[in-house]
DNA sequence: ATAGATGCAAATGTTTTGCAGGAAA
DNA sequence: TTTCCTGCAAAACATTTGCATCTAT
């Protein structure tokens, strides 16, 4: 595996909190950080599952809740009620592609300084933010048009 | 009530559609249009049940979706895994509070133009997004420094 | 008369919790 | 050995569906 800088800060949270480093915790950070992105506690079970057949839903939920604490990752949730986690990193945001699915990440100084004017207006302290445009790819809009 | 050009795009969808007019979709629609926007199916269900005790929740939920088809109301999903009900309108984003569910409109024409110019560079088509910004309203905030 | 609507109860899908047994420190 | 974890089964939610009954047209 090649996740070391992400290993040592599991370890070290895990010390840090008292808590246990186990063979499922190490399994679901593995099937975590070999995803893509954006991936389901579905997802992330279904991988895990090949190689240790009998991990349960229950852990997977549970180590991702950790993983988010420990900043290793964060939940997304788009617009179909199912959670999908992605690796934390600079913060960004995404064009949703409705045909296919594909996700593109953008960020955008511009628009994080209005918005936080925007929210200075209301004295709204923004703690986080979630900007998604849904569309078409370029690929399907092509597709589309046949 | 004085909502007479929704309750008149109600009547004409349903009847282009083939389907009745009954006195639970007038109810519902009501205290859909009666509330302030962002509205859950169970506020819906309670507001409608002080008049009518025998409506239930299926009966909301099949008659919001109704309300989505004929362009009344447009679905939300914040983070809380609660589908919320909005009056269908121009378009614009919010502000939402963390701590007491407050939530703020807002629509900016600088963001609207720079997430196009986002777009265009990556030949993406966007039919829709979402903007939202997660915080601490001026009260909680206040609250929560003491 | 008949297509469509309703309400209940039961099913669904996702996520959480209780608990007894199991593993890391 | 003690504290924390795990997996199962069951619970909790929000939402949907099957079905017998009822109602608008």
């Amino acid at each position: 595996m090649s996740h070391e800088v992400e290993q040592r800060s599991l370890s070290q949270y895990l010390e840090e909190h008292n808590l246990k480093h186990t063979k499922q915790r190490e399994a679901i950070l593995a099937a975590f950080l070999e995803a893509t992105g954006h991936i389901t506690s579905e997802e992330i079970h279904a991988r895990v599952r090949v190689d240790h057949p009998n991990i349960g839903y229950t852990t997977v939920y549970r180590t991702m809740k950790l993983l988010c604490d420990a900043g290793l990752a964060s939940e997304r949730h788009f617009e179909d009620g199912v959670t999908r986690y992605e690796i934390e990193q600079e913060h960004h945001d995404h064009l949703v592609c409705l045909r296919c699915g594909k996700i593109i990440e953008f960020e955008c100084a511009m628009i994080e300084k209005t918005q936080q004017e925007i929210a200075d207006r209301y004295r709204f302290r923004v703690l986080r933010h979630r900007h998604e445009l849904y569309g078409h790819c370029d690929r399907c809009e092509r597709e589309a048009a046949t």
